[in-house]
DNA sequence: ACCTGAACACCGTTCAAGT
DNA sequence: ACCTGAACACCGTTCAAGT
């Protein structure tokens, strides 16, 4: 009010590292890794290319800031559950949506290890697993397995995605397409691949991963 | 002999798939992903940059091309093994010793889903998982499973030999590095992590992974 | 302290021209 | 058919100059 002129609509904020980050995954989202580039982002914000690096690093340590975005909401929640193993699917399970709905995510936790991203699903799942009872030299095993599962479904999904969007296709259609190529692999060669070719096409990849985590679970309780 | 001219090093052979394959595979284990570029490739081979594309479509088919030169090899001698579980066994860690040896492979691996090297993969241990006797129904989530878990560890593999070498350490130094890190985070949020870190400096990455293995294995029969 | 935007070094890919 | 190498479009990053 006391302020003579505004611009009709503020063109922006004061530039910061949480509004990068928040552009960045809005980005990442709609194109893409490939999609999240410095001259893509500063038309985003409105604002130049060289200001961004005065509140990151550098590219990586974007993509690793927006990952941990995501990994932070998505382990942050309580979880409400009876017992260990409910709660590790639970948050097994919340890490299959978050890399669903951001499939860069699953490509760049991949890529992380030892970073943040990373030891805040270690650290989440690592309280169950001990809650579990696990003997305590047994635990990193254990952890690890699921964990590492976890990033192989995500990396696997992330490929899928890209892979889809680079062909327009829609997920469906394009394990439509493997599965196709794969039940048309040479039958002494690949009569694995083939059989299981059709279980891929009408699959619920949630479901399996699900049915995965179990397997997994099982094995730590034996 | 008729030959009255020969230049006294032939500077190269016909210039093939094969061999820029092999020279890639090459660069890629020295000088790791980021060395694979055209002008570093077509001086080693001693060609135009241009010339490599006569014969492969892209960066992208070039490194799924190379990645498939390693797991072809190392899924392709065959296995003499009691059972199929021992067999399994010593697959998975062939998988391990391979992409140890050429830390790229197990980023390649990640987001070549469903096409060639991760079905050769894919047939080898499913083939294992059916003489094992698992029920058809339950054979697409162990054999996925245990390939997923196999590219969870080789992508962190690859992300920790990529970062060490980013900053000049070698590996144990490096592990070091992460264990230290570790040991130092808040103890009221990192209570598992924090327990965990001297794990890590001590532990044999190879014996742990077979470990999971085992784990999954353990999940599968029950 | 924070931002601008031109400049730099480098990259994958294309393509007219050669053999 | 196969190769050359200059040209193109694009990228992450830097930095002198502004406010």
């Amino acid at each position: 009010m006391a302020k003579s002129r505004r611009s009709p609509q503020r063109r922006k904020e004061a530039l910061s590292r949480e509004s990068i980050i928040g552009a960045s995954i809005e980005l990442l989202d709609s194109t893409g890794e490939a999609g999240l580039t410095f001259s893509a982002l500063s038309e985003h914000l409105a604002t130049g290319a060289g200001a961004i690096y005065w509140h990151i690093a550098n590219r990586n340590d974007l993509l690793v800031a927006a990952c941990d975005a995501i990994i932070a909401r998505t382990m942050g929640e309580h979880v409400v559950r009876a017992t260990p193993r409910e709660t590790i699917r639970e948050l097994a399970t919340r890490m299959f949506d978050a890399m669903d709905a951001h499939p860069w995510v699953g490509a760049v936790l991949v890529r992380v290890a030892g970073q943040l991203p990373m030891v805040r699903i270690f650290e989440r799942i690592g309280q169950q697993v001990r809650a579990l009872g696990v003997p305590g030299d047994k635990q990193w095993v254990a952890v690890s397995a699921i964990l590492n599962y976890i990033l192989g479904v995500g990396g696997q999904n992330a490929a899928n995605a890209q892979f889809a969007s680079v062909q327009g296709l829609d997920r469906a259609k394009f394990l439509d397409e493997v599965s196709t190529a794969w039940s048309q692999l040479a039958p002494d060669q690949y009569p694995f691949a083939r059989s299981v070719a059709g279980h891929m096409r009408t699959h619920d990849d949630r479901v399996d991963f699900i049915a995965g985590i179990d397997l997994i679970l099982n094995g730590i309780r034996s």
